[in-house]
DNA sequence: GGCTAGATTTGACCCTGTCCAATCTGGCCG
DNA sequence: CGGCCAGATTGGACAGGGTCAAATCTAGCC
């Protein structure tokens, strides 16, 4: 259903339907928390291919999607930024100091902890972020 | 007190207590949230004045004094990193997304809030951090 | 007053990301 | 079906923030 709905995904967010965009979120099909590095190496197409995007697409495609809510940014303290396909789910990620895996992990919602700062000093908050840092099984493991 | 302290914090840590160590901890004093730019200028000196200190310099002396929790360095999405001297209190912040103001907010300690993550697959978790995103009472009323 | 491990400086360098101007193209229109 | 044009993409220069490595300096102990 990807290869079909790709297009419609991006015409139904209002996006043209190009084929930097539907490579772009192909590339992310299967690999959550990828950066903007790893998303053009799997784009299969390095800068200057015919069919490759360049950076300064890269970037602009992932803007792009970002904005239009398709995909989702994180930006883990010491890493380069992030994307990936789940959206709208409010999930939060688990960090791992060693070797920098991150996983996701699903917001206890219903009351999704701590979406009210108990004290919002006049802002008007509209998310809550959340990453736990910690050391992974493996890493654990070979230390 | 401050000056008296300083180096008896910085010894106490294990730390020599240096003129560029000292200085940085000053320029935090009543400014928490400070870039490493921010810092710079704020000790009084630029790059080659007599008791300034080096960019390198003052990179190696915030990543000592964070790992000897002198002071805590976050990194916001898309801000450069910031410090602060608060540590141990294990708050959270509080971002606006306009203008990048960042306020501290409490952890609702006691069950801090999140600290455990639902599932923490097979992660050791030492850290639960909170961003929490909106737009502060001056971005609102100007917009 | 020396010594030495630890701290600082200098300057080159890298990565991630952005700006801008020029070119190309999806997809609607006649 | 061919043309049009706003929207998308490209290329290349550039910038911020930070790191690396080697040489020099200095806090604090003897």
């Amino acid at each position: 259903m990807e290869q079909q709905t790709a297009g419609d995904l991006l015409r139904r967010a209002g996006l043209r339907s190009t084929t930097q965009r539907r490579a772009v979120l192909a590339a992310l099909q299967g690999h959550p928390h990828s950066t903007a590095a790893e998303i053009e190496a799997r784009a299969g197409i390095g800068r200057g291919s015919a069919s490759g995007l360049s950076r300064q697409g890269l970037y602009n495609v992932l803007e792009d999607l970002t904005r239009a809510e398709l995909i989702r940014c994180i930006e883990p303290a010491g890493s380069p930024a992030r994307y990936e396909l789940r959206v709208g789910d409010n999930h939060h990620h688990l960090v791992c100091r060693v070797c920098g895996r991150i996983e996701d992990v699903d917001c206890t919602v219903g009351r999704a902890p701590c979406l009210d700062p108990v004290e919002s000093k006049g802002f008007t908050v509209d998310e809550a972020e959340i990453t736990w840092w910690g050391v992974c099984a493996d890493c654990r493991g070979s230390a």
